[in-house]
DNA sequence: CTCCTATGTGTACAGTGTGAACATCGGTTT
DNA sequence: AAACCGATGTTCACACTGTACACATAGGAG
């Protein structure tokens, strides 16, 4: 439902563009996303973007945000609703750091766009608010369940994230690249729960 | 503090390509390597890199190896003698894992290099010489101090690396990239001892 | 001295992101 | 209604990039 004699103005290009660009990284990751590819595709010209984006980074980081969207959208069913509240909430913050590492190995080229498509510049270091959320409130739920102590909630965001963001980017990139996949799965398992073993550990050091 | 400007004509092309690489990207990471430019330093043509490498990634890859040599050099000594053998094993393998993640905030562009500088594919999968013989023998020596498990030895390589790892690309190019230097140092302590700690986690689950 | 091979040069081409001037349209103002 | 104008899309242009190809040069082997 396309072209009859295309019009001068396309209907709603900012859209058609993120999809495009949804496209081409999917496979390849952010540098598969090409300007002049982009707008062929959406049978535009080429600087055509440049009324909607300021540069191939600004679109690059509009499709991380629909990235996110899809991402957080669809990660939130799935919680078993048995067993103490304990082993729930420690359940919970299981599923959370597997599934990071799950959608890392189902959609690496997605996965590289979110994680370094947003914008070095200006922008807000704001993490990712899909599952940067999933994981602060699994980490919540574990102290409210008294499985983490209030003095060693504070921060745990970041050493969870660590683990598992390592662990995705040592497999999609590094030198579990070629890793047999039971291999992977274990290996994944045992991080997270190593990472959320280790939460509770002393750390006196501080120099 | 090799050679300063020594007749091009005829020295040894490959070295000073290597050496203008390493300076190329000392601060950009592997998207600084240039071609033509690194050609321009050295005083030669732009293909003149051609009859030493076969593409601008060979020449990354050879930077790579390059770096890596450095850091394994650079990373010898400094382990104390006091305290029991355990408490040794734990503090040598807490100090590499805390000197991979200073050597990525103090040298980020080689550390991107270094990670997936070697591209390739068809390329082995062998990870990095340096860093990776010192965490391996970090965990072997914890197993001989009786400070790690014969049967959670296997594999741990990997939960360590990808804490280490994850947080330094956190930190780099990941939401902890505008954090106080204070906060990073603290956090990056955590997250060795944690990953430390959480190497004697039970893991059961395996589905 | 001649010739061969390794190394460096020049030219060229397909692509890239992006700036500037021009074209076209839908909605607002007269 | 016609005239206008700002948003949107096109065209042309430029400075880059990696890299293929044909040529030049030099240093050693015969």
């Amino acid at each position: 439902m396309t072209q009859t004699t295309r019009p001068y103005h396309h209907g709603d290009l900012r859209a058609s563009l993120v999809d495009a660009g949804l496209e081409a990284t999917r496979i390849g990751g952010p540098s598969s996303l090409v300007l002049r590819d982009v707008t062929r595709r959406v049978g535009v010209s080429a600087n055509a973007a440049y009324r909607h984006f300021d540069d191939r980074e600004a679109l690059l980081a509009a499709v991380a945000v629909e990235i996110l969207a899809r991402v957080a959208k669809g990660m939130a069913p799935a919680e078993p609703v048995n067993g103490t509240e304990r082993t729930r909430a420690l359940e919970r913050l299981r599923s959370v750091g597997l599934g990071y590492i799950d959608f890392a190995r189902r959609e690496p080229g997605w996965f590289s766009v979110v994680f370094f498509g947003w914008r070095t510049g200006e922008a807000v270091a704001t993490p990712p608010p899909g599952p940067f959320v999933a994981l602060t409130d699994a980490l919540d739920a574990m102290v409210a369940a008294g499985a983490l102590s209030e003095a060693r909630r504070d921060g745990a965001e970041w050493l969870c994230w660590s683990a598992v963001h390592g662990f995705a980017e040592l497999v999609l990139r590094g030198p579990l690249r070629d890793a047999p996949c039971d291999m992977v799965d274990h290996l994944a398992a045992r991080t997270v729960d190593a990472i959320i073993a280790g939460l509770d550990a002393t750390c006196d050091h501080r120099q």
